[in-house]
DNA sequence: AAAACTCGCAACCGCCCCGAT
DNA sequence: GATCGGGGCGGTTGCGAGTTT
């Protein structure tokens, strides 16, 4: 049974807010705040608009306080460490930076930060998604996961979902943060036993079928780099690497994988929400099963970490092999 | 000068969580 | 304990502005 929608979409005005509009709905906010209820709100106010779309106009446009324009270095680093250390949750990211919305840090990092990083990782390279000689990942210096502890996931504080201490003052060095931003790793690394353990002995899966945690490459045996294009092709790519993962393990064998243990965060939620946390380490065992509904649930983010617009489908994409 | 392309951002969509009943 | 429904969130889309060809 499906939900029934918030508002009668019929009757709701709907695209970018007038001036008037604007006014409206601040001047009722300020004289009698939100009243808990965002659903009735707007006709409250006399406005022709669904709550949602009221409630998200104020926290992201209208409400006092908030922040627009360039973002500092000390942002880049706050928002990439963070990144780092819990993925992409906006709203626990934006709460550090106070001013911004988590709107804007998503939109920043789509559009701005990602590629920023990449080119800080590859200073050589013009165009980021080019390069015919990559190394493999699991010949590079391995990422030491202690990083991410010593320098992201000590300030979070699993209780309070907050960050402490984490503030613009912080130091966080950019060699972490080039080193533990890349691309995803290609399923070609599973293809040999001897790639397979080099691979699992320096890579948490986590953060390899992920978005973090390899030094962006794939490879193949003949060094050879092909072009494939958006759409269909990503998915076949990743029932590709979900196919490499099956044919690499044993039946039984398991992962392992870090899941904070707080209250109100449980297995079946660290499964859905490719994120992880590391203030609190309590090591969980993740069957193959589990690591499969990651690769589908982080489809598009782990294929697509640094480029731009998956949806059209006409450009163009280098990946290495 | 104009068409094509790219970029940035506001807004929408739909799912999940969680409190109320 | 089950169901309902509002709030919150992350992902995605659409469009205007700017840039390139």
């Amino acid at each position: 049974m499906g939900r029934a929608p918030c508002c009668d979409k019929a009757n709701v005005k709907k695209g970018p807010w007038s001036p008037e509009e604007d006014s409206k709905l601040k001047e009722y906010i300020q004289k009698y705040g939100t009243g808990g209820n965002w659903i009735a709100l707007p006709q409250k106010a006399g406005l022709k608009r669904c709550g949602k779309s009221c409630r998200l106009r104020w926290l992201n446009y209208l409400r006092p306080n908030i922040k627009h324009g360039e973002f500092s270095d000390e942002e880049d680093r706050i928002i990439c460490a963070l990144f780092a250390s819990i993925g992409s949750r906006w709203s626990i990211i934006a709460a550090q930076l106070p001013g911004r919305t988590d709107n804007d840090i998503k939109n920043y990092w789509n559009t701005k930060l990602k590629k920023k990083l990449f080119m800080g990782m590859h200073p050589q390279s013009e165009r980021p998604l080019q390069s015919s000689h990559q190394t493999p990942p699991f010949q590079t210096q391995p990422l030491s996961s202690s990083l991410y502890k010593e320098y992201c996931s000590s300030y979070y504080t699993s209780t309070t979902k907050s960050f402490s201490g984490l503030d613009s003052s912080t130091s966080i060095p950019l060699s972490f943060l080039s080193s533990s931003t890349s691309l995803p790793i290609h399923p070609s690394v599973f293809q040999t036993q001897e790639s397979r353990a080099n691979f699992m002995q320096y890579y948490p899966v986590k953060e390899n079928l992920l978005m973090f945690g390899s030094e962006g490459s794939c490879s193949s045996s003949d060094g050879s780099c092909t072009q494939i294009s958006y759409g269909r092709e990503i998915k076949q790519e990743v029932m590709a690497f979900q196919g490499y993962i099956s044919d690499g393990l044993e039946e039984n064998q398991k992962f392992m994988l870090n899941y904070g243990s707080n209250e109100g965060e449980n297995v079946n939620q660290w499964a859905e929400k490719p994120h992880a946390y590391f203030g609190d380490q309590v090591p969980l065992e993740c069957d193959l099963e589990n690591v499969k509904q990651l690769v589908i649930s982080s489809n598009s983010g782990a294929y697509n970490l640094f480029n731009v617009d998956e949806s059209k489908t006409a450009e163009k994409v280098t990946y290495f092999y």
